[in-house]
DNA sequence: TAATCATAGATAAATACAGTCTGCATTATC
DNA sequence: GATAATGCAGACTGTATTTATCTATGATTA
């Protein structure tokens, strides 16, 4: 169990939108040159930022990328469940387990890993 | 991310151990049949588990696996690393990332959910 | 010495991850 | 309205990991 290259990348994004926050709007290739990776492997992990209303995207000339909500508002977590999804990393598949034990106090681990991940925003590490 | 289904397996596997604490050696074909999975398999995430010094294993006639500690110093971390291995989650793979900001919040979360792990016991779930 | 038991390796199917390619849709500007 | 700049979406590929089975081997003790 590891976290995926893919939120390595979007938050080091994210990281990137709030320190260029209030110039236009930034267009895949800066971002893609700047991260080092191919813009349209890049474009994808945007669109999932889109589609978690992190940022939001405009097409056209002068289009391109840019932070949805305030800064101060977007945390680790935010961008963690926009790659990541919001399952559990632990479900018991044992059969008849309504009420896995077990399962209960792997949801309770997570949920103080995930709580430290809301307290903590990508501002604060910029 | 998710966690194994071998991780699944050998949290409960371990608390079958405990359940089962004081009786004779344990063989492959019983635990096998009680978890529903093929004892070639199981076998494997049982050799994984002897590695970890938390069973031992015994061969020949009368053979099988027993517990190698006392019940109650067995806690739910060390059957997880005993399965997925003890690297960190999360390691920033960005060039030039010498004490990496984001890596140090993803640390400091993860290890919140360690010393949740690390302090129940799969005794306490029995 | 034969029955009981665990170990290790080869293999294979299924899934997930990382990344590329291609074509399409939208918009500012001329 | 044509064109160039831009993002969007889906198909596709290759690789790694996970899950699982089968077979053969090795160790122990009744």
């Amino acid at each position: 169990m590891k976290y995926t290259k893919a939120t390595n990348y979007a938050l080091h994004i994210m990281a990137y939108f709030v320190k260029q926050e209030g110039k236009d709007n930034l267009s895949l290739q800066p971002i893609a040159s700047h991260l080092n990776i191919s813009p349209t492997y890049l474009s994808k992990i945007l669109t999932q930022l889109v589609k978690a209303d992190l940022i939001q995207s405009a097409p056209g000339v002068n289009g391109g990328y840019s932070l949805r909500k305030p800064k101060t508002e977007i945390s680790f977590y935010d961008v963690i469940q926009a790659i990541e999804g919001s399952g559990a990393l632990f479900t018991c598949e044992m059969e008849e387990n309504h009420g896995c034990q077990i399962e209960k106090v792997m949801k309770a681990a997570e949920e103080k890993m995930v709580s430290h991940l809301k307290e903590k925003h990508i501002y604060d590490v910029v």
